[in-house]
DNA sequence: ATTAGGG
DNA sequence: CCCTAAT
């Protein structure tokens, strides 16, 4: 149990939150899996920190406008966290953790649920949503637009990750919690945070939005849709050419987008007279669907007090909604804590099957982290299902409930079937990134004209006509006439191969927009990983532009959006102009993020040399080993050479038998690596001058 | 940027 | 090879 310090609530608004960190963490190598443990342990104590520090004595049965009202007091961004956390550590399934984050801003984001509000770089934004739209879907979401996404990014890769093992790992803990409530989850918080990391953290901007993937293997456990801010969405029978104008006309101008609200995939429908654009009414309707579940008598009793009042005619504004999916959403993570911490081992087998997943989740995280981390492009993370999971229709699929017709009825939906004009598809761009661009301007150019330079040639790139073309499972839809229903994008169809692909019109001359088949990433993944790059004729001191521009970040798996490559060529201009030139960027250079760099095993003559760096230099000193051994070559890394060189010595150690590998290095090669490890391991290589100096 | 070590 | 922590 962690205890976390309450803090005055009544301070105010301006006054950031004083976190604690609820525990210390160790420093020093730590087991890989150890740190990972501890580092979501970590992001949830801070989330709860923060949460609780906001909240106080908030009741959670209280009435939601007097919640409001309360929060408000001193929140002037309108929101408070409440985060419960019963028990921390929890070998016990029963109990569980809950976090509660209200978001009660009703003026910056009024009707809107989970909303955004955008309004300039600095003004603390709010913006969240995400959602799974369908409960064997997997879609994870996080939707915003903001002026400066790369809190946004953050966030995303932070809840993405977090949520994601959770996905994984907890599923089966949750359904055995018979108070789970709500199929769906979302953590949100506008609250601007000093946090800089967690889950639930709000690096400058509030800006979280977890929606855990669902399993299909435990269905139990669904999603339950929520807004996304920016996101597209079109009528199934809406023409392809519909489609086009919708992403086209996207705005791309850091606004806050029309917020569409969806609907669970699972057939929830509203009963309310009107479905318009109000978000209490969406809240309402996925309140209700949510006290509803109880398809199979799971989760009978289970329902907060604020979901029930919603139907006893209280609206619970979104704040039920929104609880219970954070709610939720916690107590996925604790269970993904639960079992990452081995806490589960009644759970046997099972453990073992998501052994795989949990790897392979943690491992899509990390690379989520590390993209931004290196550039901080936005990667739409692809809570893609593991080959085990089952891809379910639907999947694709959420419906907007505002101002829409209800919504279809889904494959598990007892719910009203399907008007063809009221099932609309939505699409979510998920990032939207700029090209690479080459901006030459001249050195006594001013770095405010340079700004404005690359903010018109980012405006003009994205702002010139676009081209966007959809395509389904790589194949552009040519026929803009054709209906989306005819193309097969509709409810109840697999929507993880639609892809959308975004050129600038101007340019001809390179690449298909069609998305390269190695570029093709399963399910939602969205690609577009280029980075805007600014090119002086010299480096301006205080003014780079590594960043990727990104438009949108939003969240569901199955949409893929790409902006080919190709920047339109807007007229190539001597350096002593502060014209704009815009220049395809080559392609080939860089890798895309998260993409892996191609294998390149070591030849035996590599490995040779290796050897013989090593038993002259020593290994330790990987960077004079590689100079001495590869000199130059940039395919081989110091870091590559270490690896390498781990490698043979395991190779070496390993019965013959069991060695595979294109090039199994000789025994006689294997033998001198026995032996120089054997030597240096003695001789202290890290000490040793590495020339052998003169003399 | 390097180094070390786990995955 | 990747990723990350620690130098």
């Amino acid at each position: 149990m962690v205890f976390r310090k309450k803090l005055d609530e009544g301070s105010g608004g301006p006054s950031r939150p004083q976190v604690r960190k609820p525990r210390v963490i160790p420093s020093g190598p730590v087991k890989r899996s150890a740190r990972l443990k501890k580092k979501q342990m970590y992001a949830l104590n801070l989330l709860a920190t923060v949460a609780e520090s906001l909240s106080s004595d908030q009741d959670d049965s209280s009435s939601g406008s007097d919640m409001e009202e309360t929060e408000a007091g001193y929140n002037s961004k309108g929101t408070s966290v409440k985060v419960e956390q019963l028990d921390e550590e929890a070998g016990d399934n029963s109990k569980g953790t809950s976090v509660k984050m209200e978001q009660l801003d009703e003026v910056v984001a009024p009707p809107v649920l989970d909303s955004m509000a955008l309004e300039n770089d600095c003004s603390p934004l709010e913006s969240t949503a995400l959602e799974n739209g369908c409960c064997k879907g997997y879609a994870v979401g996080c939707a915003g637009i903001c002026a400066s996404l790369r809190q946004t990014n953050l966030c995303l890769s932070e809840c993405v990750s977090t949520q994601n093992v959770a996905d994984t790992v907890s599923l089966e803990s949750l359904v055995k919690e018979p108070d789970v409530l709500v199929e769906g989850s979302l953590v949100s918080c506008t609250k601007p945070s000093p946090l800089g990391h967690g889950l639930g953290t709000i690096p400058e901007y509030g800006t979280i939005a977890v929606c855990p993937p669902c399993s299909t293997g435990l269905a139990l456990v669904k999603q339950e849709p929520q807004s996304i801010p920016a996101m597209i969405t079109s009528q199934v029978d809406a023409s392809a050419a519909t489609l086009h104008n919708a992403v086209g006309t996207m705005d791309m101008d850091t606004k806050p987008p029309p917020v569409v609200i969806s609907e669970s995939s699972s057939g929830v429908h509203l009963d309310g007279p009107d479905k318009g654009h109000e978000s209490s009414q969406l809240c309402f309707g996925e309140v209700q669907h949510a006290a509803h579940r109880d398809d199979d008598g799971k989760f009978p009793q289970s329902v907060l007090p604020s979901t029930s009042r919603s139907k006893g005619g209280y609206l619970p504004h979104y704040l039920g909604d929104c609880r219970t999916r954070r709610l939720f959403a916690t107590r996925m993570r604790k269970a993904a804590r639960n079992k990452i911490c081995g806490e589960m081992s009644n759970k046997g087998s099972k453990l073992n099957v998501r052994g795989k997943k949990i790897a392979t989740t943690r491992r899509r995280a990390q690379m989520q982290r590390t993209m931004l981390k290196t550039k901080k492009v936005a990667e739409c993370y692809s809570a893609q299902p593991s080959d085990e999971e089952t891809l379910t229709e639907t999947s694709g699929t959420s419906f907007p409930m505002g101002g829409q017709d209800p919504p279809c009825a889904s494959e598990s939906g007892q719910k009203r079937p399907c008007a063809s004009e009221g099932c609309n598809v939505k699409f979510i761009i998920k990032s939207f990134n700029i090209p690479e661009l080459l901006i030459e301007v001249p050195e006594n150019a001013t770095v405010g004209s340079l700004k404005r330079i690359v903010t018109d040639a980012v405006t003009s790139t994205v702002e010139g006509s676009l081209r966007v073309r959809v395509l389904l499972q790589g194949k552009i839809i040519q026929d803009d006439n054709t209906t989306l229903q005819q193309a097969g994008i509709c409810h109840g169809a697999k929507l993880d191969s639609i892809g959308f692909s975004l050129e600038c019109e101007a340019k001809q001359d390179s690449q298909p927009s069609v998305i390269a088949p190695e570029e093709t990433q399963p399910v939602g993944t969205s690609i577009v990983q280029q980075l805007s790059k600014v090119k002086c004729e010299e480096p301006s001191p205080s003014f780079t532009l590594n960043d990727p521009v990104d438009y949108l970040l939003g969240g569901a798996a199955q949409v893929k959006s790409e902006i080919s490559q190709g920047i339109a060529a807007a007229g190539t201009s001597g350096v002593g102009e502060l014209a704009l030139a815009i220049v395809p960027a080559p392609r080939s250079k860089q890798r895309d993020f998260g993409q892996r760099r191609k294998r390149r095993p070591f030849s035996i003559p590599e490995v040779v040399s290796l050897v013989e760096a090593v038993e002259k230099l020593g290994f330790g000193r990987w960077k004079n080993v590689k100079y001495h051994a590869f000199g130059d070559n940039q395919e081989r890394t110091y870091v590559d050479l270490k690896d390498k060189w781990k490698n043979l010595v395991h190779t070496a150690s390993i019965p013959p038998q069991l060695r595979r590998g294109q090039a199994i290095p000789s025994q006689d090669l294997l033998d001198r690596v026995l032996a120089a490890q054997a030597y240096w391991s003695l001789r202290q290589p890290k000490l040793e001058d590495q020339h052998q100096p003169c003399c």
